[in-house]
DNA sequence: TTGACATATTCCCTATTGGGAATATGATTC
DNA sequence: GAATCATATTCCCAATAGGGAATATGTCAA
């Protein structure tokens, strides 16, 4: 089996850098496709796609206002990932706590070479 | 330019639905190979080739023991994902608030519609 | 050394990607 | 209607992905 379509789910469709400055846009106000194009000088049918993608996958919403149509990111679609990560939380918090004690450590000694991904 | 490979960065490797199942498996400690195929139910080189990418971007660590590989996740791994959605915090918060507002509004109506989603 | 066990790598396969260029659809104005 | 602007879709293409099966590498035990 290939891998899963960009479009299968929101943890896919934010897998392309171009898609995830298109959301970074979008997030504060509505824009029109020209000027997604125009900001992050990608070629106009190449942002309809992308667009497509999101769509599919709920991370933007439509609406159009003559012949443009201002596309606008939908925050409350990447719920999925946040809860997908809200899952690690507490082995997030005991690493934490380790590189702390750590970095807190070697501050004393005065020697600060990080980096080792050793890890017990 | 075909897609971005899966190893290239963790936006990437977690696409993978079973990728994240293993991320999940070895997240409280670390476990062979085997283990991750028996209790994911994968074939034994679909795991091999899934850690391998999970490793080249970080995401698990590894330690020899006999003839056994334990692998564990590292958390800490998942930070550029963390921070890429902290950047719509602030969204996040603001969309929430009118979600709310909405829920609040209609509870007094009662009638408790709720829209589908298209995640999985 | 030989054999058994644990894991990694390779080969073959088909579906999908995203870019560029060209073209199609849609909406507005004259 | 025709011309024009804004966006969407299609076609062509090289480059993976990931599953299955087979095989290679590595390690221990006798």
């Amino acid at each position: 089996m290939p891998r899963a379509r960009a479009s299968s789910d929101v943890f896919n469709a934010i897998g392309d850098a171009r898609r995830r400055d298109i959301l970074a846009f979008l997030a504060p106000e509505a824009r029109p496709v020209g000027d997604i194009a125009a900001a992050l000088r990608l070629a106009q049918p190449s942002v309809s796609k992308h667009l497509h993608v999101l769509r599919h996958v709920g991370l933007v919403h439509v609406r159009r206002e003559g012949r443009q149509m201002f596309y606008r990111t939908n925050i409350e679609a990447i719920r999925p990932l946040h809860e997908w990560m809200q899952t690690f939380e507490r082995f997030w918090r005991h690493q934490l706590a380790r590189v702390k004690e750590r970095a807190e450590a070697s501050s004393q000694g005065g020697d600060t070479r990080d980096s080792d991904r050793t890890n017990r």
